[in-house]
RNA sequence: GGCCCGGUAGUUCAGCUGGUUAGAACGCUAGCCUGUCACGCUAGAGGUCGACGGUUCGAGCCCGUUCCGGGUCGCCA
């Protein structure tokens, strides 16, 4: 092995031009490939910014000659040289119309034979690669994710600070709050049997900074939750944390906005129109039947029930009785996509969320159509039911009844999603960003038989809701709002109630004691006697803005050692059994569960 | 916790109706090769078919259990 002695890097690999020809470089970075020629040897040199090609033949000193015939894949080289125009360039890459003929090698590292090939779009299971992660991030598909994710971090915390923005970081150990997502929990040594929690959001400490005064505060911050993973969830993952005093919804809205237009400007060279749409909770819900709605694409969701509600078909006219609905939602052109055995496939997804089944027309090309329910039906209904479903020869109808109005809506949803997915409609490298405000205060938990906060119980009520906070939770709309981009949350914030008398109001409505309230969230009720400015703010999930930035399907390309399903992580296989000495110290004696 | 999909050389995969010694490509090793750039040519090494149990004369293949991974529902104020 060598040393760097006498050398130091003048340029990166991927750097260097027809225009360097002539100059004298020094370049260091992993062997990606070396050709043996027999009396000619080409190695391509990779570093971060990408690949360049030395060359050693009849010119080159004997020694050196010899050292490069070792060289393998992933060594780590050192190599000094002069630039040279090539005899036969390759114009697939930047650097293919020069190499380095070289004077000096270094062997800096030797590599085992790495378990995969370092290269583009590799194809080797993912949990191989997540064993050997620091070899995967040194793929180049990896380093451009984790260098652009440089990059918006740098964006925002510009665009933050040009805004008066205060960066301030809140504590990783603090106090279990047990509502909503599970705590991951840390046992104190000092305090036998007692814990901290990893914060969730850093919540209640950006709201006191409000009344400490910071007036704009953000955060790149890293938040934690101990839930089950999902494509787009990761237990730890980053947000940009915001919190801005005396603004309304509009003040933080503008803010919001006005950093997608910056990043994505900044970062991708898009421009995102403002100002963003708005929908209401309850439009898109009626429209799309998510909270989250894709509008990349359309079919929307068709409300049946006036023209089915007297038809022959039990199903559809006891779900109206019963007071819910018959929507529908039709795919364009599916007939062919939408076989029987697809929409066999549709209904057990359905089933699976709750539907009770899954009614469906299909309508060949000639304009005959069948249905599950025809024989229900006379000619005249199917056919009103076909016009108002807006549908047509070619076309495939799928209808859900049922006497819940939110069932009907979030199966169709889901349908919306997955059919739109079969039939190839959603664009790629569109950016449809949009806000849904007007989210109910309230959420009826079924397995509690109790309303609990819907965004967390220091939302504020929308103004003209405070009258019936009592009397009729379920109207109360709150001051909240999500960024959804592409079918994704982005954002979630609100305005927060900071009147100490309706904070009392909302805690026993949500039926936590005084007491209980005081335990809990005693000292943001103490520091609200003190002269709270009004205050509101939001979280933007930094991990899915850059894996749709990227067009990744997966928070753990855009993360640099992230988890996997099972919540470990494969490299360093955590969580992981500890000495009992050091669980004596913390007071925790281990039970063991029994079958 | 439920459901769906997957697990065969280092990697990506094939493996028929259960039937000889489990194959290919890439990678790896060695030799040859003066302009390659997915270099080429020749030869070679490399396998507990995720694990355990069962059925069978015989299991990579069938059955059961289990482990691991991916997706998803529940869950995620």
């Amino acid at each position: 092995m060598d040393f760097m002695t006498g050398l130091k890097r003048t340029d990166y690999c991927g750097t260097l031009r027809l225009s360097d020809a002539g100059k004298k470089v020094t370049v260091a970075g992993w062997v990606q490939r070396r050709r043996d020629l027999g009396s000619l040897i080409f190695i391509d040199l990779r570093d971060r910014t990408g690949i360049v090609q030395l060359a050693f033949g009849e010119e080159t000193e004997k020694s050196i000659f010899d050292k490069a015939f070792t060289v393998r894949s992933e060594f780590v080289l050192m190599a000094q040289g002069t630039v040279r125009e090539r005899s036969s360039k390759n114009m697939d890459i930047p650097t293919g119309e020069i190499e380095i003929e070289v004077t000096d090698l270094r062997v800096l590292a030797k590599s085992e034979t790495p378990p995969f090939e370092i290269t583009e779009n590799c194809q080797t299971a993912e949990l191989t690669r997540l064993k050997y992660r620091y070899l995967d991030l040194r793929r180049p598909d990896l380093q451009k994710n984790i260098i652009m994710r440089h990059k918006i971090a740098k964006i925002t915390r510009d665009y933050f600070d040009e805004n008066g923005f205060i960066e301030i970081e809140t504590p990783i150990l603090i106090k279990s709050t047990p509502e909503g997502a599970r705590d991951y929990l840390v046992p104190s040594r000092i305090h036998n049997g007692k814990f901290y929690a990893l914060p969730q959001s850093p919540q209640l400490y950006k709201q006191l900074s409000m009344v400490a005064g910071f007036d704009r505060y953000m955060q790149i911050a890293r938040c934690f939750r101990d839930e089950d993973l999902r494509a787009d969830r990761q237990p730890e993952f980053t947000q940009i944390d915001l919190e801005m005093s005396f603004v309304d919804m509009e003040d933080v809205l503008a803010i919001g906005e006005g950093y997608m237009e910056r990043v994505f400007r900044e970062a991708l060279g898009v421009e995102i129109k403002l100002p963003l749409p708005r929908l209401t909770f309850k439009e898109a819900m009626e429209r799309y039947g998510s909270d989250k709605p894709d509008t990349r694409y359309g079919l929307e969701i068709t409300d049946l029930s006036d023209t089915v509600k007297d038809c022959g078909f039990g199903v559809f006219t006891s779900a109206i009785e019963g007071g819910g609905s018959v929507r529908c939602i039709t795919a364009e052109n599916a007939y062919s996509v939408l076989t029987r055995k697809e929409i066999d496939k549709l209904t057990e997804e359905a089933k699976g969320i709750g539907a009770k089944g899954l009614a469906y027309v299909r309508i060949a090309e000639d304009g005959t159509f069948n249905a599950s329910f025809a024989k229900f039906m006379t000619d005249d209904e199917m056919s009103a039911l076909i016009a108002k479903a807006n549908a047509k020869a070619g076309d495939v109808i799928l209808i859900i009844g049922d006497t819940k109005n939110s069932l009907v809506l979030s199966v169709l949803g889901a349908l919306r999603q997955t059919v739109a997915a079969k039939l190839d409609i959603i664009p790629k490298g569109q950016y449809n960003l949009l806000w849904i405000t007007e989210f109910p205060f309230f959420d009826w938990n079924e397995e509690a038989q109790q309303f609990v906060a819907m965004h967390h119980p220091f939302t504020a009520p929308m103004d003209e809701c405070l009258d019936y906070l009592e009397t009729d939770k379920a109207k109360v709309r709150a001051k909240a709002y999500d960024l959804v981009l592409n079918g994704i949350e982005l954002c979630s914030g609100s305005i927060r109630i900071t009147n100490p008398e309706l904070q009392g109001r909302i805690f026993s409505l949500l039926g936590l004691s005084d007491e209980e309230a005081h335990i809990k969230f005693g000292y943001l009720l103490d520091a609200f006697k003190y002269g709270a400015p009004p205050h509101g703010g939001m979280g933007i999930g930094l991990d899915r803005l850059i894996m749709q930035m990227l067009g990744c399907d997966s928070l753990r390309d855009v993360i640099a050692y992230p988890k996997v399903q099972n919540a470990s992580e494969p490299m360093t296989d955590c969580p992981a059994t500890v000495d009992d000495l050091q669980l004596r110290e913390l007071g925790i004696s281990c039970v063991k569960e029994e079958e």
